[in-house]
DNA sequence: GTGAAAGCGCTAACAC
DNA sequence: GTGTTAGCGCTTTCAC
């Protein structure tokens, strides 16, 4: 493992020069330029990233905080993240909280002991203790917040807006007259669920129908869930005719199901979806579904991070993005009874 | 942002002492140790590790080089394989290749730049120039190659027996009568994929079937691909009664293509998949497959890289696991024509 | 049991 | 343009 200083030494110039070649060659003559680079290329020399981050203080990692890293949704999101951060000298370390506050709080501790630089958090709670007398963003990290927003002003947010998105699917079916809509919501903690669920509430309610809780399922965006979920639906009394799943990987579950019990989906109940995850097109029947921009979503967190890591004050703005309705084979006319 | 020596001034102490109440906390008078961590619990510091990885030279972060990071299949390898890496005070870096050479050296490069201490080889390449004459595990880093295998001699090495799994999944649906089996392969670069087709033919070879190009397609584990393949198939003069897909996504994605076809799963084509992802249980129908044991691979994995990160030379091992058929609803008897 | 001092590899301010 | 020097934050001899 070859340093800075073996390096100079063959080229016969100070460790100092050997740096200048690497960070601001403009400032070396070309002779020794040139001397030095040929010894780099030949030895493979790569500086160590330690000493380069202590001297500069910066460790050039982003670490994102995800309740749950891979999942079908995250991974376009995540994707664009990395690829910009990449292009930008960042790398990303996932942190995969599996929901726990202390795994939030531990991957956050690491911009404090300089493991990282700035922290994408798709968790709905900020994982520092904060001063409420200072304003938020004089005592917070480079930090971006999406898709589960924090309850709180003062932050660079990113994120749809999810009461909108689910009333735009529930009008959907609403048009193909269906009248009983079942649900099968994620979990109750996470804010946009809620936010979907205000929105299913609108939407009925607009249209004059009464709210039901006895066809509101509340899950945790798990597959088992959504099936129990979808079972509990059917035996309703009144059964529904179309379900609202709030995502994609529930939804697949719920038309599983279905068809585990002898429901044809859409003859007998519709299924809606949300997140227009990559399977949503290849699953059988293909889903109708609310698209969000996954990959717009990563691509605007760095447009509000970048900036910070540079030094710029954290911008107070909260971006939403464009759901779109994405009708497929999953949703048709409501059956006569 | 607090340091050492701050610590060190309010305790009345020296910094080595502070030093020494975090590492070797016995060596430390217990009155100065107490006044030391109260300090530290008080402020919350937390060492930084950029100055802790220069001095011991190791950055306590891994890699995991993988060409398609975050598929449903590697989700739970890279689970396990973070879980257990945590546990031992290691962070894990996806370094998702996308299936560039290039990208592979960037990433197999923080290690000689310390920003890793070690890889998780999930491609078929290794990504160092190696010197022939002299042992490979002298002159690798902390490494272990799984799933896609480099093939050479001298790694440590994790995977199942791909030709035998595909040999017993073949063998299943030959057992069911059908003499006709399609292939919707993932791409020839990966050696995988070549293993599973040789078990493909040793089987129907077996069974004294004739080996016939035409049903054999190959792709690139993607969903688009899949499709184009599945129509290619059906259109075959003697049309294949049962397709073997390579990945459980593929096998989704044919299944989806053949119902767009008005071709029924089992009841027309049989459709086996490979993996056992989690979805296989919550597709219509219920995915027939050939497991892989998704986590234990990602244990073992660490399992041999723990030693080596503690200075221990790599094993020269190869660990082959158990790969397991679980027939659900996407396979039935070959039909008569 | 504890402190002083050296040094991990690098960069940047300063002097020439 | 280039070299010398100091120091980023920490750990670990070495002496006491």
């Amino acid at each position: 493992m070859t340093g800075i200083r073996e390096i100079a030494i063959e080229a016969e110039v100070s460790p100092a020069t050997v740096s200048r070649v690497l960070r601001n060659p403009e400032l070396v003559s070309e002779e020794k330029r040139l001397r030095v680079m040929e010894i780099i290329n030949r030895t493979g020399y790569t500086p160590n990233s330690l000493g380069v981050g202590l001297r500069k203080a910066k460790s050039n990692r982003l670490v994102a905080i995800i309740p749950d890293a891979i999942s079908a949704f995250n991974y376009p999101v995540i994707r664009a993240i990395e690829s910009i951060a990449l292009e930008h000298g960042y790398s990303l370390l996932l942190g995969d909280t599996q929901e726990m506050v202390s795994r939030e709080r531990s991957f956050a501790a690491m911009v404090r002991s300089r493991q990282a630089d700035g922290i994408l958090l798709f968790c709905p709670r900020l994982p520092f203790d904060v001063e409420p007398s200072i304003p938020l963003s004089e005592q917070l990290p480079p930090l971006v917040n999406a898709c589960e927003l924090v309850p709180i002003n003062g932050l660079a947010q990113v994120d749809i807006d999810n009461a909108l998105a689910a009333e735009d699917g529930v009008n959907y079916l609403l048009s193909l007259g269906h009248k009983r809509i079942g649900v099968v919501a994620g979990n109750l903690t996470s804010p946009s669920t809620r936010n979907r669920l205000e929105g299913y509430r609108r939407a009925i309610h607009k249209a004059g129908i009464a709210y039901d809780d006895s066809i509101v399922k509340v899950g945790d965006y798990g597959l088992e869930k959504a099936e129990r979920a979808t079972l509990d639906l059917i035996q309703c009394p009144n059964r529904p005719t179309a379900i609202f799943a709030f995502s994609d990987e529930m939804a697949l579950s719920c038309i599983s199901t279905l068809y585990k019990q002898q429901l044809q989906v859409p003859r007998d109940i519709s299924v809606l979806g949300f997140d227009n995850i990559s399977y949503a097109n290849y699953c059988n029947p293909a889903l109708t579904t609310v698209a969000q921009p996954m990959a717009d979503i990563g691509k605007v967190c760095m447009e509000l991070l970048l900036p910070q890591l540079n030094g710029e004050p954290m911008p107070v703005i909260k971006r939403v993005l464009k759901h779109e309705l994405i009708v497929r084979a999953s949703t048709g006319p409501a059956p006569t009874r």
